[in-house]
DNA sequence: TCACTGATCGTCT
DNA sequence: GACGATCAGTGAG
């Protein structure tokens, strides 16, 4: 089958997906949260390997209220002041799973949320894990994507620049224009613009006006 | 497409 | 005991 895509744009030396190394994940968080967008998610969980497009990121900063590591180190937000290239895995409302890749030097609390992604192969083992849902709303929203893609708390801390990682991310050299917004869902700091997201794609999370 | 609401449970105060 | 970086279902426009 055919899935609708966003145009991307590949280098004029295209290349085979490539692991993104630590050394060349900007430190900084809103640079990582652009730098994110367009780059690939693969995940070997459960016997199955799916692979996904990041296009939609928002970025969690020190003294923001908004971010779980405002008020410091916790037992469930730890992995946000640890190394940057980490998985940090919760669950939220008690139904959903939240993945996001952490940023800044150890021992600063931040961290990229990834909310939408556009799937690129082993889309069977993403409707099988959510059947009866449509193909647009497998990986729409952080806790759909964590479905879709079978991530759960028993990844939380994992190294996504690792060799043989069950979470990974890759780098096919495609870029996609971003577009910036406010965060969704927040009660606090609701204002900053620390959304990013791939303009124009089809698989985001939250309202269409929001990402016109 | 958007607004609203209930479900659900881990985390933190 | 309150809250929450969500989701699914429903109804209105």
């Amino acid at each position: 089958m055919i899935l609708p895509h966003v145009p991307v744009r590949k280098s004029s030396s295209p290349s085979r997906p490539k692991r993104i190394a630590r050394a060349t994940l900007p430190v900084d968080t809103i640079e990582l949260s652009r730098f994110l967008i367009g780059k690939l998610l693969v995940a070997r969980i459960g016997g199955a390997r799916s692979v996904a497009r990041i296009v939609e990121v928002e970025a969690y900063l020190t003294g923001d209220p908004a971010s779980h590591a405002f008020r410091g180190p916790t037992k469930r937000n730890k992995v946000m002041f640890g190394p940057r290239g980490h998985a940090y895995v919760y669950r939220i409302y008690g139904t959903s799973w939240c993945l996001n890749v952490t940023s800044a030097k150890p021992g600063v609390g931040e961290a990229a949320l990834v909310r939408a992604l556009e799937p690129v192969a082993g889309i069977e083992a993403m409707r099988a894990r959510r059947p009866g849902i449509a193909d647009r709303d497998l990986l729409r929203g952080p806790g759909r994507l964590c479905a879709a893609l079978g991530i759960d708390g028993s990844l939380d801390g994992i190294d996504l620049c690792a060799a043989r990682s069950p979470l990974a991310l890759f780098d096919d050299r495609a870029t996609l224009p971003i577009g910036v917004s406010t965060r969704i869902g927040l009660t606090k700091a609701v204002e900053r613009k620390l959304r990013f997201y791939a303009r124009g794609s089809k698989w985001l999370s939250g309202r269409v006006s929001l990402s016109s």
